[in-house]
DNA sequence: ATAAAAAATGCACAAAGATGCACAAAAAGC
DNA sequence: GCTTTTTGTGCATCTTTGTGCATTTTTTAT
């Protein structure tokens, strides 16, 4: 078999190497298409790029620049504050790597519509000096829109799992935490432990993660899975939160004492429910719940993972640079391991 | 037999003494897959590499030194090949960091009990010009050896998922995986999809990992779980090969067309023992695995997801980095995305 | 519609990577 | 001490990759 370089990528796509080259080393002027096409075979060869070391012209180092998306809808009306831990730290590793940073706060359809352009740097995203040498995402953007911006740019993802997008992405480890999440109720005595979750308009597979690990921790616990005791996960079962509360309250009767929220603001407005109910959290079921956001006013703690977004920020910086490295590269995700929170809301059977 | 000395290694290799020499002392303009030959075979031969006294150029810094330790049990007859291609991925890595490698095969009971001496450094493990700033480690150690040796150098481990040990870890993304599979399965029309493995005698994070993402998968698809199809996951459930066999047999007597292994040589081992009933794959039945490994002689090629260990490698080298750097961090879990490989074990029903 | 500007790609050459040869320096043996 | 063995480095050679400049194609402006 041909020795898998440069060379041979050019002559199965019938273009020129130096174009192969550009595509590998991040030079402006290349094709979205011609890029893609190049990055998928490389990686269908099992091509590994490593960027030749010292820079001919060493002054030419221009800063590089790296593009911040935050996905914000004008119906927002509040920024999710989120965003400023991740921001903490991608602006503290960009600085120790000399980056320079473009942040935007923009529309997600906003955002679609530039990239529907067929040049390659809509002006929109046109930075000072020149392009923008990488995308870091902040929050949900359509996979159209991942799919075009990362044939231009390499792109990381921060907390949304673009599974169809195929762009690396910095997340919490869901599976570590939701293990802690279940091991602490198992150790606390409990055997019937519920999972549940709020539908959304769009998939969440973060929701997905959470729930697969809640199954894995079961089993490596010992515990049985009941399929009963998952709501609002199986596709087609779309119960509205009020509902959800209704459920909750009736499997609690049958002898549930815990569950497994995927996320805190839904074990939050759970917790408000079932007390209207008469139910009181942790006397008669233990809730746990996943982010680690601030309890609501009269509220008590979740007990809950802690997300670390500022390290997330400072993960995302360094996959992007290593991503620009090698484009080619197989696919990231790098899982950021969150704290487990004692909160209030579990207690010993 | 031979003396073991550069000389030696390279006539094993065809390649000059020169290349040999300059693998050890960490000339930067090698090629990574040469460098890991080279020092997977020194590391099996045992030659020891100890860098002359005096240096040519006393201001030429010494470079760091790391280990890369290598889990082999004594009645393992033959080494896993999977070892040189992690060695590739770390020592271009390395080279371009300018970090030494020192490889070593090793016993894991061994490690335990240099382990065991109170003081800082054993001698097993001091390198030539100092000690080592931190450790890879490949294959499967104790618990206990991994807490001992975290405690005295940054550590990260490849594919083995220490969940108690609390260090980094860099291993193939199960989940993307198994859902590639999963989804690839119902693609092809498969609605009673099971889910098998093996037991082993100590606890396999992996196979929870994949088993919690095809439950996982089967409800993103819309797909009913049924506890009945997961065989040999829930504890105490202890299935010999030849029970797994006859229960897979019946199960396909009653309606199932799909089944997802948890790993390729488990997998190639059921299609031998069902050939055996009279069971052909994929006429009677599809099946998946996971890993990449090549069929043994006379078996079609599993549908599987190629795990890309070269990128574990380089992966590995740049966490064990931001480790050193920030030794108190929040723990990583690090996931390479493995390709789906249709082989000819799956078809449409 | 036409000219001007920008993007995309190829050509030729320069620079870095990879490795062998010859020789020098260090280590080991006696 | 001297000789033999082992290892490190400069130099030469071939391979692979990056970049300036020219040319062609596409987009934008008038």
């Amino acid at each position: 078999m041909a020795k898998v370089n440069q060379q041979l990528i050019a002559d199965k796509l019938n273009i020129c190497r130096t174009t192969v080259s550009r595509c590998f080393s991040n030079h402006p002027k290349i094709n979205p298409e011609t890029r893609a096409k190049v990055l998928e075979l490389a990686a269908q060869l099992g091509y590994r790029y490593t960027a030749q070391r010292a820079p001919r012209n060493p002054e030419k180092q221009t800063a590089r620049e790296i593009g911040v998306l935050i996905g914000v809808r004008p119906d927002m009306t509040e920024l999710p504050a989120t965003s400023q831990y991740m921001l903490k730290g991608i602006s503290e590793r960009a600085a120790a790597q000399n980056l320079a940073l473009d942040v935007r706060y923009i529309d997600p359809a906003e955002l679609d519509e530039m990239l529907q352009s067929t040049s390659r740097t809509p002006k929109g995203l046109r930075a000072g000096n020149g392009t923008w040498k990488g995308a870091i995402l902040i929050f949900p953007f359509t996979t159209e829109t991942i799919v075009n911006l990362s044939r231009r740019v390499s792109t990381v993802s921060i907390a949304e799992d673009y599974s169809q997008g195929g762009i690396d992405c910095i997340d919490v480890d869901h599976h570590a935490g939701i293990y802690d999440m279940v091991s602490h109720l198992a150790d606390l005595g409990h055997k019937r432990i519920g999972f549940l979750s709020w539908r959304y308009s769009v998939e969440s597979p973060w929701m997905y993660r959470r729930f697969g690990a809640y199954v894995d921790s079961l089993y490596r616990l010992g515990i049985d899975f009941d399929p009963e005791l998952a709501l609002n996960v199986r596709k087609g079962e779309d119960l509205s939160v009020e509902q959800l509360a209704d459920t909750v309250a009736q499997q609690i009767e049958n002898g549930v004492t815990a569950w497994v929220s995927a996320a805190d603001h839904q074990a939050y407005r759970l917790i408000a429910d079932l007390q209207k109910k008469g139910i009181s959290v942790p006397r008669d079921c233990s809730i746990t719940g996943f982010d680690g956001i601030e309890p609501p006013l009269g509220m008590p703690r979740l007990t809950s993972i802690k997300v670390p977004f500022d390290e997330m920020g400072v993960s995302s910086v360094i996959r992007l640079l290593e991503r620009m490295k090698n484009p080619a590269g197989h696919r990231r995700h790098n899982l950021v391991e969150g704290r487990i929170v004692i909160g209030e809301t579990t207690q010993s059977l």
